[in-house]
DNA sequence: TGAGGTATTTGTAACGTTATAATACGTGCC
DNA sequence: GGCACGTATTATAACGTTACAAATACCTCA
């Protein structure tokens, strides 16, 4: 290796020099502009295969202000086994070969997740943002809205601007988790519920209380503990229930964890799910799959719901207009062969 | 607003203008360069302040080659409940505040992060990178020591070269999974192993084999299944054993999704776990306080791994020398209270 | 008073890219 | 033969930062 060999990632300057051209022409035909004759844009695209060129995020960043960054802000709860992950995993295939890389954004503490999405608008962190548990009356909506930067939450809200969203159907699955309940014979349904601020609450609570009026049986909403709450917190609660007079005998649980652990205060009170209390869970992580006793489940795919995001997120970074980028996902009988999440490949 | 009061992000330029000094001194000053006069460092610091200056990443990037991003490349198989976020939630702690960013990069398919880390190091895309699931030659290792590229990895290898790691004490848990089930009885002791390939089965493999020469007890590795193999073959195969004559009366599973597998494929054959056969888990989710009837288990803490890692490689992208970067976590009897990953607070 | 030193600041260039204005070169038209 | 025109390229500037050489101011001491 001689003194002028020194080995330096190759720029357009290098191709330029090659190719006997500008680099500006280079940067044209790189761009594909159709302006470029079509000769010096095939042997500029050729060489830059040849030399192993790859553009500087930084410079184009620097130069278009583009950052091609993707943001998910992670929500500091996790009433879903593996939440983040299947998210992640879900905008990551879509994301693939799109330029775009996801910068992972944990949202610590209270309320913080409305400070980091001002500090990514402002600096220009991101190109479009990702966040979920969402309000009806959603701060970081109405802040994004209202500085016109490109998002989709995962959640609705209830403001009057459409905004792009991507939701799981709750209110069918509550539906369906209490007729199938009834189905099975409860005469008196419980359902346990998110805080109460966030929208998914009511769109639960709707399609609970649509069942239950239609089959005119006696129902109640779990309360002093909420989806949020810690496993133990949702056991103590339920055993206290069940010791207690009138004490359902069918429930709707709509998260991983507060299935198991209602299930495992049930057993605990000498219960048996399945005859003296009727489940149904919302699950996304297959774990119900693998739990004895059985107990009835209904699936969100959150993989599909990250692809879908981040595929709404590219549509509105590239201008669409956000009535169109509205996506509910339909509650699924079964869980998914999902691509993103291959649960388990057979033995190597 | 008037033509000229456009507002534009304040730059180091705006700061120099107001504070009527050079942008190559406010440069020096935002930077707490000594030689700098405290006097105008504290002013430009102050007016930075005020007029909610902050650096352009990009800008820098460009200009410094230090691009301020940590890369996460996320296997592609998931044998623990929510892994992932688990491992970022960690990592993410450790970073904020420092400047650094996270970005993920899912390792889809087989044998691409491999390639994904050249790309990384080439482009330089990341100041840093982690990923696991290593390999005693680890092919990934290697490149990286030769490149000189600041990495940790989660799992050790079995190079002559000292690399930095993050890794759970798999020998440990396997033989005080042995030693556990051979105080409840057991005669005959099964393992379930990763795949032959990765670092960790030797550990488990040596901690096992410790723990059952000791005892004289009989012994046996469970085969045609790994701890990536889907749920249902190792329910399957698990169910297949038990069958079959001489079946173990003690079960290590070193991972949440084996355990639950094992766990229902022995009810499902009517044996009654805890009585019939004994069984000692590895969990990070915490799923196995839940599960009825209960089972014994032991913790690795992925967030804290998380955490190390990231603190590991930051010192390493600070010139640590990499044979003081290497960490081994303890096994945990109970799951640790976590600050990462608030498992669920209470009722809102 | 002026040489020499130190503390502080300025000026210039560069990182790699893209956007815009400017230029060169034919070609066809009247 | 001059002029307008479309095509293909070049030249220049800029994005915001930092590194480095050069300059300036200020002080001390002979």
């Amino acid at each position: 290796m001689s003194e002028n060999t020194k080995h330096r990632r190759p720029t357009q300057r290098t191709i330029a020099a090659k190719v006997g051209i500008s680099v500006g022409a280079v940067s044209r035909a790189l761009a594909n502009d159709p302006l470029m004759a079509e000769e010096t844009r095939v042997l500029v695209q050729k060489t830059a295969k040849e030399l192993g060129y790859s553009p500087d995020r930084a410079a184009q960043r620097l130069r278009t202000g583009r950052t091609q960054v993707v943001n998910l802000i992670l929500p500091p709860h996790e009433e879903i086994l593996g939440f983040g992950t299947l998210l992640i995993r879900g905008m990551s295939a879509r994301l693939e070969n799109t330029g775009y890389h996801l910068v992972v954004l944990p949202d610590f503490g209270t309320e913080k997740s409305a400070e980091q999405i001002k500090r990514v608008v402002r600096d220009r962190l991101a190109d479009g943002i990702i966040f979920s548990r969402t309000t009806p009356d959603d701060s970081r909506i109405k802040f994004l809205l209202e500085a016109g930067f490109p998002f989709v939450s995962h959640g609705r809200s209830e403001l009057a601007t459409p905004h792009p969203y991507v939701d799981c159907d709750n209110y069918a699955f509550a539906h369906q988790a209490a007729e199938t309940l009834i189905d099975r014979g409860a005469k008196r349904l419980g359902i346990l519920l998110p805080p109460e601020r966030f929208t998914f609450r009511q769109h639960l609570l709707h399609g609970f209380m649509t069942a239950v009026r239609a089959a005119g049986v006696a129902y109640e909403i779990i309360d002093g503990v909420s989806l949020d709450s810690t496993a133990d917190a949702i056991s103590a609660n339920i055993q206290r229930r069940f010791a207690a007079p009138d004490a359902p005998d069918g429930l709707v649980l709509p998260g991983d964890v507060s299935g198991l652990a209602a299930l495992a205060a049930i057993q605990d009170l000498g219960l048996v799910p399945g005859q003296d209390v009727q489940l149904v869970v919302k699950q996304t992580s297959g774990v119900f799959d693998l739990v004895r006793p059985k107990v009835d489940s209904l699936y969100e795919d959150l993989s599909e719901a990250g692809e879908k995001l981040a595929d709404l997120l590219l549509k509105r970074i590239d201008g669409a207009p956000m009535s169109e980028l509205q996506y509910i996902q339909p509650i699924l009988g079964r869980i998914p062969a999902n691509p993103h999440y291959p649960s388990h490949n057979s033995a190597h």
